[in-house]
DNA sequence: ATGCCGAATGATAATCACTATCACTATCAT
DNA sequence: ATGATAGTGATAGTGATTATCATTCGGCAT
């Protein structure tokens, strides 16, 4: 019931060029920058929609949301407070250890997200 | 130069009366039917400046910001989708490999964040 | 006691990300 | 072609949070 339109296909084509994570300003500007205009509300739908298709991800943080390609394997986020940047990791034993937690206690897992704070190396060596 | 005063004194003390994870509204609405009018934006700050000085935990959500007492052991949140119910769990494990994924990439760890979402025991039996 | 100063308060306006509305359009099945 | 269904885009609305600003409070030095 949810299509693909010529809109979603230019706002998963632009998603995909890059591995940045993406807010909906970010994508309709770029959009624009390519001559492509697309309705800011029809670029939340869009987002939105690809997300819940699982053609991309999305990570929920404090102000907003953000959306990246979903072509890679799952990972989570170091996020630096001091310049924002966004890395990423994968540690599956993390994951296991979210699935043994849960089935102990009859909770069916649907997502989950995992945010690590704090300064990224970069930072932390310019901190006085 | 954050004082504790006598708005920020009840507001600690209603959090402190229970396990509940308060919105700021939850707090205001509390806090008037014992006959303590305090301004919403009073609340906002008073929150704010609590978990500022280790007073409270705060966790946040897609939507908003909850508050929780702070004279606990560390946990992270499951989150029921359904009905919104907030579980809470422990597990040490997770801690430390997140410290030793940080450490491996030279990034300081300030603060983490680990939502589990999905259905709680009771919503999941509900489900057809 | 008095006066000063930085911080807090509270009413309200503003902000900001996001969602709803609504008239119109595109797509697809019959 | 016809109708059903979903999408679009301009714009108004929503809801949590923050900024503004005049006023007040709590210490502290005089």
């Amino acid at each position: 019931m949810q299509k693909l339109t010529a809109q979603r296909q230019a706002i998963l084509d632009m998603i995909n060029r890059s591995d940045k994570h993406w807010d909906a300003d970010d994508v309709a500007y770029a959009l624009k920058e390519e001559g492509i205009s697309i309705g800011i509300a029809t670029v939340y739908r869009g987002l939105a929609a690809l997300a819940d298709q699982g053609l991309i991800e999305s990570i929920q943080l404090a102000d907003k949301k953000r959306y990246e390609r979903a072509d890679k394997a799952h990972h989570d986020h170091l996020i630096c407070t001091r310049c924002g940047s966004i890395e990423e990791f994968c540690e599956p034993e993390i994951e296991s250890l979210q699935d043994k937690v849960a089935a102990e206690r009859g909770f069916k897992i649907e997502g989950h997200q995992l945010l690590l704070f704090g300064l990224c190396k970069t930072c932390k060596a310019e901190e006085s």
